[in-house]
DNA sequence: TGATATAATGTAAGCCGTTACATTTCCAAA
DNA sequence: TTTGGAAATGTAACGGCTTACATTATATCA
């Protein structure tokens, strides 16, 4: 709408200080090309105008935007937000700009936000997670836009991840849980459909009970979306069952922390009636009450060694290595034995 | 670096579809003036050769790139992280992109930021607060960028904004205080240096003392960074110092976050003997333990609003009006009466 | 049926940089 | 002084899209 005043361009710069444009742009991007006289010249003309490069014209010109895409499924989430903020930090060391867009663990949504992306001329992307359409992998190919999984490291998968074992990790919690003497384990986990996260973490503790001898099937099981309200609802449901679990898994330290509250509401002892385990390990977990038992993820160890990985291959064609980091057990108060009076 | 395919370009889809150019940009762009039969042949070839618009061409000959920037200090702090979420989400259903860039609650880094996305060609931006360098003002002025400041709503301010205000919402709580008996208060607080937040919130504690006929200056004030770690330090410097106040106010919920944990440490029990308040009501306020007397700010209703304001803006030239949104006092369990055997 | 208004489409001039290639300047060695 | 070559600078094509304006097809009415 609003007339915007004249921005000054390359041409205005350039006669301006009495030069030709080649020799303003080459200021701006080869400055040793340039004869120091005219350089500063240059320089503090440009400085007067207030001029900038307009993006898009160098964007098309250059053909590079030195420009990173980051999808995610929300921002809201602190371990996404975490992990984001180092990326973006380490990226602009780089002399890259990061532009994120947001799912809401849509799908179609992500497809939406990918291609749009891609559209803005982004160099590269970060997705978050192995599992979506094929299409779209593909799609990028076509483009030529390299994509970098983070958040999962699944071994032996073709594309290239710097993430954790998502299943190794809790099921490694799995098992000390197990050696408490819980038998009676229940699961509350994010939407595991389109979710590869999610279903590695089911999949890990069913692998950990089936190697402790217990059956898989008794596990638990219930779906939902992320919101504290939602741990809450869950574990409340759980606790009415009349197969009441010892120990509940939570796909996540929101959910965790949901269900710790209806604990409290119900008046049921954490971890003396019940343990609780979370996973991710933000700041919610050390601050709850009990504080929470975890899983630590390296949430900004993972975007910094996603933003240097993308930002050299972007910049010298150095291919992308997986990288698996360390998922941690943190163990704090909410988990404890399995009482002994119950049958 | 690597040898990008061919990509289908705007010629490559007329061609295929035996029209000119400008009728598969109509068809992208009008839709309504382009016939019946035309449209749907064009828009099969568009998905057939899998184009899509290449942003800074487009950028470049429309002069408008439906971008909106959004220039926040972190996306670590779930205030923003929220924030920004609901204004993302808004404004895509207006048919925008956001751009986010963090500054690390760094002025520099603000100002490079915001000439950043002004140079990507952000149709308008998001900031955070009113204080800042007014040569920056200047510069948007200049490049006909309109810009909206939230998170903070000053009376009688020049620039629309849409926000609370900090100071009164304070002020408030701290008169709820004293009326409780505390007379010796303390404050931890974010940097107040080009913080204007910040600077309210100070103001307005000491505005309620003086009201109360309390000395403002006897105010016990910590400027600190914005981490748990970072409240849990200045916590306990106060409650070492040989005037321990009874109440401390924190610049947000995460610095009482810390305050609480420290408090806990120590075996100073809250709120018996000292009360804290926090800031925001953010999950961590609800979930703490004793959960957290705080100032709730509706964070999402406001990056709502401000997309709202700022993408009529835009598109209508609706011109943007200021918004005072009102925080509201949330009284959980940190906050109880003065120790009366105290002196 | 012819004139005229209207809808549909086409033409081509930008938008603002980058960069290959051409040209000029400058300096040092012969 | 001449000359070869490096350094500095200039010229102009190009990138992909939008849009004002021009042209052509279609519908409308007397």
């Amino acid at each position: 709408m609003s007339l915007k005043p004249h921005t000054p361009t390359l041409h205005d710069v350039a006669a301006a200080a009495g030069v030709s444009t080649a020799t303003v742009s080459r200021c701006l991007n080869f400055p040793d090309q340039v004869s120091e006289s005219t350089r500063i010249n240059v320089i503090c003309i440009i400085n007067d105008l207030g001029y900038s490069p307009n993006f898009g014209a160098k964007a098309m010109a250059a053909r590079r935007t030195n420009t990173i895409g980051a999808i995610i499924p929300t921002m809201e989430n602190a371990i996404f937000a975490r992990g984001l903020q180092a990326f973006q930090e380490e990226l602009r060391l780089h002399g890259f700009t990061m532009l994120v867009a947001s799912t809401s663990y849509c799908p179609n949504i992500e497809e939406e936000q990918i291609r749009s992306l891609v559209a803005r001329g982004a160099d590269a992307l970060l997705l978050i997670g192995h599992e979506r359409d094929p299409e779209i992998y593909r799609f990028l190919q076509t483009q030529g836009v390299p994509a970098l999984v983070t958040w999962a490291f699944t071994p032996g998968s073709v594309r290239p991840s710097i993430g954790f074992n998502n299943r190794a990790a809790i099921y490694e919690m799995a098992t000390e849980v197990i050696k408490l003497g819980h038998t009676k384990l229940a699961l509350i986990s994010a939407e595991t459909a389109m979710n590869d996260r999610a279903k590695a973490r089911h999949v890990g503790i069913q692998n950990a009970m089936t190697d402790a001898g217990l059956k898989p099937s008794s596990l638990q099981f219930i779906e939902t979306t992320y919101n504290i309200e939602d741990g809450a609802n869950a574990f409340e449901k759980l606790m009415k069952s009349d197969t009441r679990p010892t120990a509940v898994f939570c796909g996540n330290d929101v959910l965790a922390v949901g269900a710790l509250r209806c604990a409290r509401e119900m008046k049921i002892s954490v971890p003396d009636d019940v343990s609780i385990i979370g996973f991710d390990d933000i700041e919610l977990a050390q601050v709850a009450y009990p504080a929470l038992t975890t899983v630590h993820v390296p949430h900004r160890e993972m975007g910094r060694r996603a933003a240097i990985a993308l930002a050299n291959y972007v910049k010298e064609g150095t291919p992308i290595k997986a990288v698996e980091l360390k998922a941690r057990l943190v163990f704090r108060e909410t988990l404890g034995s399995a009482r002994k009076d119950l049958p």
